[in-house]
DNA sequence: AGTTTCGGGCAAAACGGTTGACCGTCCCCG
DNA sequence: CGGGGACGGTCAACCGTTTTGCCCGAAACT
């Protein structure tokens, strides 16, 4: 299949400026391994370029010095739809401030792809972002020495896997402790079925802040279907004054604890206190939900940059992990009870 | 430099399984050519390359067979922030549902655009986004032969550019005519400064419906900054109705607008009517604002398909130019006049 | 026995660059 | 007169695959 129409390499420079394909490359390149060259022949060169409309082609170079400034980014879910926005806008800033570009690799939802994992290698370095991607194939990558960043801590391999996060066990602890303070004895806490880390670092948080703060914390896993409005006057019954809501990816579990709330009849904070572990879906109406923050574009530069030291070593190594602390939100929905 | 520690090669299957690279090649491509093999040879081939944990380099790969499934997308503003996400969470949907992967290339406003519009090239193909791409450097491609698609019209080089973008012109002039069917005669229209193509069209748009019923549009440019309250009295005291505006990338003609109305004490639209020219910047509170939809997602997805038609070609080809029509936002902000 | 015919597989040329080793010439110095 | 630089470039190997053309041995015809 040949070359692109008429595209003209370093040899058809060499041909017009009279001189070999090496030294082309060598001009081309800014001559950064210091051959010796005169003015008139660079000229040379660079004119003939310049007429014949030269473009170098990125795929040779890069097969041929192993480098080329591009960053890959895996996203196991589609990326400009979800919620990955704030952090993929820190990673585009980022990249861009640092000159590199960025390739992005994009879970096709039907297959998650080995094979677009490793077509990754495309790139001179690969972030990963979201919780599906599968453990075997990061691996394979990583004992191969290809530099790769999750965003999202990870637990798997050992801990081998670079990675930057938002420290969930703590902001999440933070939040309970809130609760706390305003009075809160009983709570319950609304979490998804499945065991991403980040769910398991909330719950760890919050267990823990419970503990010390003398709190009592039920937990239910739920996709939301069967939250309801029974559901709801069984647990204030219960002496339940607060509710705590994971932050998911879709919102479902918020979704659905509103609509139960709503169903109930049940106001909040009026009648039960309401918090999210980070933020609640966007667009949502009414008072400003107490949470925390997690911080998106923070979290996207941090992981460019770690990448970044990675493929191009030399500059100071920063920390291979690094979790990054969430602002709390106040909010509006948490009461002081007596 | 060199080879990335430990990956194992084709060659290195190949002395493993006794054969040799090109065997090693033929047998992993899932032999197209018909080359005659045992079926021996090729689960000795298959068992080692598992053995070894071959990764095939795509670099090497695209730079031997010319085709790789990877688009490129060149964005002239960052990506992610701006109001191009509905277009680039078509475009990823598309791409991924057509098996493709998708290389971003964001201008980073330092380095100079010409070289990251080379870079282009290690794709297969490239969508450009945003006015604000150098046509001398697309002309460079287009003559090279390199695929490309605009989102967006493009006027420049005789129109050589492939394109898909929306109907402003039919979409701008649906809006006059609503004004003219509501009893407005005389209407200010507020444009931004630039010369966009897609400005050109809406204001070409307006004149043409104007024209037809009878209105007196006024045309100013404004960055916003000249916007006020003073404006405004004058433009109604001079009897217009009802004020038409742009949308931008920023929104700033649009808030300098809602920001002069208030200052005024102009109620809309009981003092005046408006309408934009597309959608208001997101996050506008009150009433819905007259308009139109620009059909996001729709140009993202007509984009890649155009673009993959020229990549692969063979599949009938689509006409190299599409304009997708907007539907209208009815809206609260245009009233009835005597 | 002498050709075809085939199954099997290998060698080698691309693809377009990058890079370290090496080669002539001149000139200068001891 | 022999040797050491400096100057200006060129050579050729290499990056990892794809893809053709060709070769070889054995079975099948004539």
């Amino acid at each position: 299949m040949g070359r692109v129409r008429g595209m003209p390499r370093q040899a058809d420079i060499a041909r017009v400026a009279g001189v070999s394909q090496a030294t082309v490359s060598v001009v081309l390149g800014g001559n950064r391994t210091g051959v010796r060259l005169s003015e008139r022949t660079r000229l040379r060169v660079l004119e003939a370029a310049e007429r014949l409309g030269y473009v170098p082609d990125p795929v040779a170079k890069r097969l041929a010095s192993s480098r080329d400034n591009l960053l890959g980014v895996y996203t196991s879910t589609p990326a400009f739809a979800g919620s990955g926005a704030p952090i993929l806008a820190g990673v585009e800033a980022e990249a861009a401030a640092l000159g590199k570009d960025l390739i992005m690799f994009t879970a096709s939802g039907a297959a998650p792809d080995h094979a677009r994992i490793r077509r990754t290698r495309l790139a001179d370095g690969c972030l990963f972002l979201g919780g599906h991607v599968p453990a075997d194939a990061l691996g394979e990558l990583l004992t191969a020495g290809f530099p790769i960043v999750s965003i999202g801590r990870r637990a798997e391999l050992g801990g081998r896997v670079p990675h930057v996060g938002a420290d969930y066990v703590a902001a999440s602890a933070e939040v309970i402790t809130r609760l706390a303070r305003a009075g809160h004895r009983r709570v319950r806490y609304l979490r998804e079925p499945a065991d991403a880390p980040s769910s398991g670092d909330r719950e760890r948080g919050t267990r823990a802040a419970a503990a010390d703060g003398g709190l009592s914390v039920v937990v239910t896993r739920t996709d939301g279907a069967d939250l309801g409005a029974p559901a709801i006057r069984r647990w204030l019954d219960d002496g339940v004054t607060a509710l705590v809501v994971e932050e998911t990816e879709t919102g479902a579990v918020f979704h659905a604890t509103r609509r139960a709330l709503r169903e109930a009849g049940v106001s909040v904070p009026g009648d039960v206190s309401l918090a999210v572990l980070g933020r609640p879906p966007g667009g949502t109406p009414g008072p400003e939900i107490s949470g925390f923050e997690v911080p998106g574009r923070a979290l996207g530069r941090a992981a460019v940059r770690l990448l970044v030291s990675l493929v191009d070593p030399g500059a100071g190594e920063p920390a291979p992990h690094r979790l990054l602390s969430c602002p709390p939100v106040m909010g509006e929905t948490i009461a002081t009870v007596s």
